[in-house]
DNA sequence: GTTGACCCTATAGGAACTTTAGGGTGTGCA
DNA sequence: TGCACACCCTAAAGTTCCTATAGGGTCAAC
């Protein structure tokens, strides 16, 4: 299985799954003659993994971690559950921070009700005169 | 007033304000004998700004376009308050977004109550069952 | 005359890719 | 046989908003 057809059962580029080969997430593959790369079906289930927990916006650390997780496979489950408790929260944070900002806006936009001229517009008025202090440290890799 | 000074008043570093000049959002200041950048109260103020807006997690493009806006003292303010609509809006599809992933992985962590051995574990199962669609772009600059 | 706090430029790194440049390979068709 | 065309390859740069480093210059005090 070559990449292109990879990439499209597990609907991503083949950019994509290059990238990932550099990243270290998904093995490096067996090679033709001509220099392609030749897929088999573990390959295939892998990176549907990791597609899928991208789609979760997992991070590659996150997925790194996973990954090696699953592979001792003598060991019980208590990592991977822990790190899904873990990412769950990384979405709590930024749920909460999205929230105080939707509150700052909503505020802000009320401001102003109608066009003004823009010395007289409250929105403008606002951003000038908030106090923000020293900006916080990112809590959560979800952006 | 020196660059020191100017990113203290306004709560960030140095290599920020250098960094907001070269991309445009600050004007470049005169500069001393020495060459050091000296600054005036409307870089200040100008400076308090882009923070207020950085704070409120507008983009370098959104911020750009509203100090344009902003700069226009004869039109109303019909612009200014249309793109904060609309960064609100980006604040809600982030919010929604993380809302349903929150769900996503509340239902994929009860698929695994206790620690079971890796086989058996409900996340991994569900991890590599999930069918995921191709990624939809993303909405909103928020990630 | 030397320490120290400040300033300068230019460059690289981080996250997770995407895009571009510049090529090689393999198959179908005239 | 010749050639178009879809696919593959690597390496490097671009994206965003900074932060960090390297390697230097300036200025006041002691
Ligand atoms: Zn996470
Ligand atoms: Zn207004
Ligand atoms: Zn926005
Ligand atoms: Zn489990």
């Amino acid at each position: 299985m070559k990449i292109g057809e990879l990439a499209q059962v597990a609907q991503c580029t083949v950019e994509t799954v290059r990238y990932y080969e550099k990243e270290g997430l998904l093995s490096a593959p067996a090679r033709t003659r001509a220099n392609h790369r030749s897929y088999g079906e573990c390959h295939v289930e892998r990176l549907r993994f990791i597609r899928n927990c991208r789609a979760l916006d997992m991070t590659h650390a996150e997925i790194h971690t996973l990954l090696g997780l699953m592979d001792q496979s003598a060991a019980d489950c208590g990592g991977v559950n822990q790190l899904l408790d873990e990412h769950i929260a990384h979405v709590d944070v930024r749920m909460a921070e999205l929230s105080q900002l939707k509150q700052q806006l909503s505020e802000l936009r009320q401001r102003c009700q109608s066009e003004q001229t823009m010395d007289a517009c409250g929105i403008l008025q606002g951003l000038a005169s908030m106090e923000t202090g020293p900006r916080h440290e990112r809590q959560t890799h979800l952006g």
